[in-house]
DNA sequence: TTTTTTGCAAAACCTTTGCAGTTGG
DNA sequence: CCAACTGCAAAGGTTTTGCAAAAAA
């Protein structure tokens, strides 16, 4: 589960950021909150909730699982945070903010790779072009074999 | 949820090509494998497990669920049967036989279209230039707006 | 009769929801 | 103080699994 070429939002810079945010909605800030908002900075990719509840390094005390995803909402409502499918198991949250980035997942590895902003246009275009559907891998990225499992052999 | 286009298998033409390959196989024909190979031939494009269970019109005694599964994973791995998901929801399962048909799931109204075969080469030689990676729309297919749903405003 | 398959119940997994109690402002 | 938030437990949706009973060959 690696990620490349993680860039950072540009209208949140950071936690302080976000919890002004936040405040400005009337919200308030939580412990939860604030330990969520934080881990999702210090993720180096797209995380689960799971993960968040449990923190990056597996050390600190639980989340409540169930308050995590009630903060995702939250934020994501915001346009805080996003969140996205690749494959099976749980959906992934990363920080919003610069525009909808879009991923490659790894159906093998689950390796997810970022994709420059606009980088999939040609694809987008060409597939409004022959079937009139307008993709949008934001929310439902492209899965595939990532370079190394290509190589490697078939798929599970 | 409509799908168009849908085209038969080649290599298994009716239920009794199935059946007749489940028993070279020393496989028994139970009534409700029977009832499974009937429901996805009489299928006008790909189902759910819960559609299967449930008769295609709703009539009809209802199988047990976890029987479907068991039943579609052996036909599956018989290559009778493949299944794929679009978007949240239940995954869909089609018969197989003539190749990895490809679709496009429209997130909004849950349509999905059947691409012809090798609709997507060209998406996917540009996938695998730019990134290197090998998309395969087979498991997850492109998941996007549909030309009525794309004009009629955004998405959920 | 033997081996496969079913039916039912339970569980696993991810996510949402209800509610009483706690906390931030 | 009061609205927002948490923690826990329960439930919802999809799929899997265990096991004794039933059915196929």
């Amino acid at each position: 589960m690696t990620v490349s070429s993680i860039t950072r939002p540009l209208q949140f810079q950071g936690p302080a950021t976000v919890l002004n945010a936040l405040r400005g909605h009337g919200l308030r800030i939580s412990t939860v909150r604030r330990v969520v908002v934080h881990t999702l900075f210090a993720a180096e990719g797209p995380v689960s909730a799971e993960e968040i509840a449990a923190g990056l390094d597996g050390d600190r005390t639980r989340l409540d699982l169930a308050s995590v995803y009630r903060n995702l909402e939250t934020l994501e409502e915001l346009g805080v945070v996003r969140h996205f499918h690749a494959g099976h198991g749980p959906g992934r949250y990363v920080l919003a903010g610069d525009g909808e980035r879009e991923y490659l997942a790894c159906e093998r590895c689950g390796e997810v790779v970022e994709v420059e902003r606009d980088g999939l246009d040609v694809v987008r275009a060409e597939i409004r072009e022959r079937f009139g559907y307008e993709a949008r891998f934001t929310h439902f990225p492209i899965v595939g074999l990532c370079p190394q499992c290509a190589q490697g052999g078939a798929s599970r």
